[in-house]
RNA sequence: GGCGCAGUAGCCAAGUGGUAAGGCGUGGGUCUGCAACACCCUGAUUCACCGGUUCAAAUCCGGUCUGCGCCUCCA
């Protein structure tokens, strides 16, 4: 399996550091209100990894944090006139909420950093210990980027550069930094904050050591994967690494995955652009399968461009592959035949040939779009190659590789089961009954009630279906 | 200014040296009392442009044009 990382540039084999084990950390979201579908990007993107390496065999140790300490968080409550752990306990419901209906399964452990203070606070000593960390006047604790040597190997940045460009924009000058490109491990509270003790001064966490040490706390001082957006590479991840490393001496994650942007529009999703919009609001319009499954129609590293119209041809398609599966179903509960039929073994080669087109996509870098493209090639070969005669075995077999191969995507195969009221239920047996009696008229004018209430049907073959408009 | 990414059919999108996957839409057909649904079939002599390397390039190299991201909180 190939995973391509950030700090090499590069597609590298993956090793785990354990065997048969891996650990992973996906940076979570800033609770201060809905999440917003660029938020859902990585989380659908690091599920559907997660769920391939559980698929492969991997017991997989899988950390995502939520932060719930933050200068937006503090300014809602403010607002409100309320505790900001109200708020931040309000929007990780929410957040949950919204990941279950994207099918994004609950990580392992969901660390949320007010209750990792401790841990924070231990690694911040340790790296003034070591003379990575320094106080300045205020109480404010830095980390001395200068005295960590690889500082910018995963942005690719060089310390040079990125003094002078700081210098430039260093006019503010809130600073007791020795340098610009010092960051923040600990400051000191202001009035009506949220603070804690330390030895330094009362106050909170910097937002980068938050990570360092629930990764650590939870996983070890080194892991496997390390996930997030790619606006994170610089600074956020460079920074952990600079922390992690320089108090541990170790490597710190081995492989830095980052999913590309998604945009609106061709631009990016901002709330002055006014083309800002939360999961939340999508999910009226739409089932969040259909967002989950618009999300892994591209590649995860490249830009995913959304629009209505978009999402709009990701429903008609994951309709398909749902269509597809209810033929399945309905052959397999009537087939006449038990044991696979002669011409079905070839069929069944086919089958197999496309589960190992779908796995070869997932190992080279998890080519979602490509593992996609196989469950729709299997669709059409159940399409087309079944019908009354064929045995349950092959309808079977075709029916749970397809719920196999969506289920490691993370694509749910079960519609959601909607019951009509007892009124409706009669309007569309008295319009069977005048179509029996080829009372055409009739029937019509039934059919055209029930569109008017919303309720659209179809004759199939299999008998009459309805679907609300 | 520094670092980096992308440009493949109407739209989305794989493919990165061996002769263009897949989906949506369109068009045709089957089914149907009709409609709708569903299914099947259908599409790029060509991969932004110009040169070069090679028996062979969408894929490698050089250049041009266009769009975008990061360098500041950000998924």
């Amino acid at each position: 399996m190939k995973i391509f990382n950030t700090l090499s540039g590069r597609k590298e084999e993956f090793v785990p550091l354990e065997p048969g084990k891996v650990k992973m950390y996906v940076c979570g979201p800033t609770v201060y209100n809905f999440i917003h579908i660029g938020n859902a990007r990585p989380m659908i993107v690091f599920d559907t990894v997660r769920r391939y390496l559980e698929y492969k065999g991997y017991d997989v140790n899988f950390v995502s944090n939520f932060t719930d300490v933050d200068d937006k968080i503090i300014k809602k409550a403010i607002e409100e006139g309320v505790d900001s752990a109200v708020i931040s306990e309000r929007y990780i419901e929410e957040c949950k909420k919204d990941m279950a209906a994207m099918n994004v399964r609950p990580a392992t452990v969901h660390p949320k950093a007010t209750q990792e203070i401790g841990g924070m606070l231990e690694l911040i000593e340790t790296l003034v210990e070591k003379g990575h960390g320094y106080k300045a006047e205020d109480g404010t604790v830095y980390f001395r980027t200068s005295s960590f040597q690889e500082y910018g190997k995963l942005s690719h940045k060089n310390l040079d550069d990125l003094q002078s460009g700081f210098r430039e924009l260093k006019v503010t000058g809130e600073d007791g930094k020795e340098d610009p490109t010092d960051f923040v491990l600990w400051k000191p509270k202001k009035e009506g904050e949220p603070y804690w003790e330390s030895p330094w001064c009362k106050g909170r966490p910097g937002w980068h050591i938050e990570c360092s040490a629930m990764s650590r706390k939870y996983l070890g001082e080194q892991i496997d994967i390390h996930g997030g957006g790619e606006d994170l590479i610089f600074p956020h991840h460079e920074n952990e690494i600079a922390q992690s490393e320089a108090a541990s001496g170790k490597e710190f994650a081995k492989y830095w995955m980052h999913n590309g942007f998604l945009n609106i529009d061709n631009k990016k999703m901002s709330k002055s652009l006014g083309n800002f919009f939360t999961v939340r609001e999508i999910s009226e319009k739409f089932d969040l399968q259909v967002l989950r499954f618009f999300m892994l129609s591209a590649h995860y590293r490249s830009p995913l461009n959304f629009s209505e119209e978009l999402m709009e041809a990701s429903k008609n398609g994951l309709e398909r592959i749902y269509n597809g599966l209810d033929k399945l179903r309905q052959l397999e509960s009537k087939a006449a035949e038990e044991g696979l039929l002669d011409r079905e073994k070839a069929q069944c080669q086919e089958a197999r040939q496309l589960v190992a087109k779908f796995e070869a996509a997932m190992e080279d870098d998890f080519n979602t779009a490509d593992g996609v493209s196989a469950v729709f090639e299997l669709v059409k070969l159940g399409n087309s190659t079944t019908d009354g005669e064929s045995s349950r075995e092959y309808v079977a077999f075709l029916r749970t590789t397809v719920e196999t191969l969506c289920g490691v995507l993370g694509i749910r195969t079960e519609r959601k089961a909607e019951v009509l009221d007892q009124e409706v239920e009669a309007m569309i047996a008295a319009r069977g009954q005048a179509r029996k009696e080829k009372n055409f008229a009739l029937a019509d004018e039934i059919r055209q009630k029930l569109l008017d209430m919303g309720i659209v049907l179809e004759d199939t073959r299999e008998g009459v279906k309805w679907k609300r408009a």
